[in-house]
DNA sequence: GTTAATTAACTTGTCGACAAGTGTACTTGG
DNA sequence: CCAAGTACACTTGTCGACAAGTTAATTAAC
């Protein structure tokens, strides 16, 4: 059972710990969809109150891995077509983000970028898979920043737990492939740093277009067969 | 002083409810950036407890309209320039949610936004305001529903609250222009239905392009000029 | 007068308890 | 055997309390 990153806990808060928890479980079909959760059940699995289960169910509900009824949570999970979507909105988030980076001073970003690949080889050579999820993540959040608007951030923050979760489960995939599978993950990502030096508006529009298009194929490898059950 | 609609108080949640209370407020600068607002206070003046603040207080934190501290929560407000974001994402979900529903059987979706449309014109002939703002708001929540896309709606009803109280808080503004200015919103609807009828790709997005641009030029004169402090 | 230490009044995170409401299983009557 | 009513276990929303931590002010020392 693959286990949370002490090192990505920089919250202390109990809620966001039991929230990044549950989510793994249920992304690794732990927990699986159909069943129901109550506030008192986690509390007690957790040895604590229900305060922070609560924000933890709230903070669940957000991402959409389970849906609040009037007596009990029940699981929805992650069906290969919530990943699809969930990686359209990251699509246009970065596209969008992609797009407003490319207006500006481009130097300090791509420095930073260029750094967190290389960071990403580092951690690919050494075996490190957390390390490479969390360069992943970095990378993309980088160039998110950088496009300075506020509102964006906030939609990015607002995903960021769930697509943490879901790219620390599937590196163990990336990683299980070997060596040509993580270098393809990198030269992916340097492809995106040669479409913003060189890029007007179209090409940057493809060349995100193409990045998230291998990303869902990987994903549907990753992410095993699930019925997706039609939803409220 | 702005109420909030009974009616629309679907949600019985106290934390709802306050968190409806305090966003006018903050709207309509009653409570202005800068403030320091505790749970406490807040729980002692609506004569609660803490818990549904708390819910409350998380809310508001992502509208982006406070900023959680570890002592307080500080007002930040919505400048001009948050409501331009707001906008640019409202924009981009949008034109998304139009281009989906364009590449499907369109009769039922055209057939509820006229109606929604009439409902528009009926209430600004009879001067009620807070039914022009909710079929306004009823107008894009149709469209998006039709996407059929579970994220883009999840992403929807994350800001629907705070797009609610803007456009509870605008239309005011509206109505006090006269007969032309509802009207002339009432046309911008129109223009929408008609270009996802005749629609091309490019049209649609020009189209939503054009709609939102006329928003944001409304918008800045509906909320007063207020000082965009630098955020975290 | 200035600086450092201590106190005092806040703050949030978490806890356990209670009431109101919901669904289930069981009982009771036919 | 089946249906309607009832009781029970379990759920969430809300509450008040406490501890740990932070800020500000007051005091004390120099």
């Amino acid at each position: 059972m693959l286990q949370f990153p002490e090192l990505w806990m920089n919250t202390i808060s109990l809620g966001e710990r039991i929230a990044n928890e549950l989510r793994l479980k249920i992304l690794e079909n732990s927990i699986k969809p159909g069943e129901v959760l109550s506030e008192n059940q986690i509390a007690q699995l957790y040895g604590t109150s229900r305060s922070p289960v609560r924000d933890a169910m709230k903070a669940l509900s957000n991402d959409g891995l389970i849906h609040l009824e009037r007596m009990g949570a029940v699981v929805l999970g992650l069906s290969q077509k919530d990943v699809q979507e969930l990686y359209d909105i990251r699509e246009m988030i970065e596209n969008f983000a992609q797009q407003r980076v490319s207006r500006k001073d481009m130097s300090t970003v791509l420095h930073s970028l260029c750094l967190t690949i290389d960071q990403m080889e580092l951690a690919a050579r050494y075996d490190m898979h957390s390390n490479f999820a969390y360069y992943d993540l970095t990378f993309h959040e980088t160039i998110i920043r950088h496009a300075r608007h506020q509102r964006i951030l906030n939609l990015w923050n607002g995903m960021r737990p769930l697509i943490m979760a879901i790219i620390l489960v599937t590196t163990e995939d990336v990683f299980a492939h070997g060596t040509e599978h993580t270098e393809w993950v990198i030269d992916k990502h340097r492809k995106i740093v040669r479409a913003m030096q060189t890029g007007t508006s179209e090409t940057i529009e493809k060349s995100v277009g193409r990045y998230f298009d291998d990303s869902k194929r990987t994903l549907n490898k990753s992410f095993p067969l699930r019925i997706d059950e039609g939803r409220a």
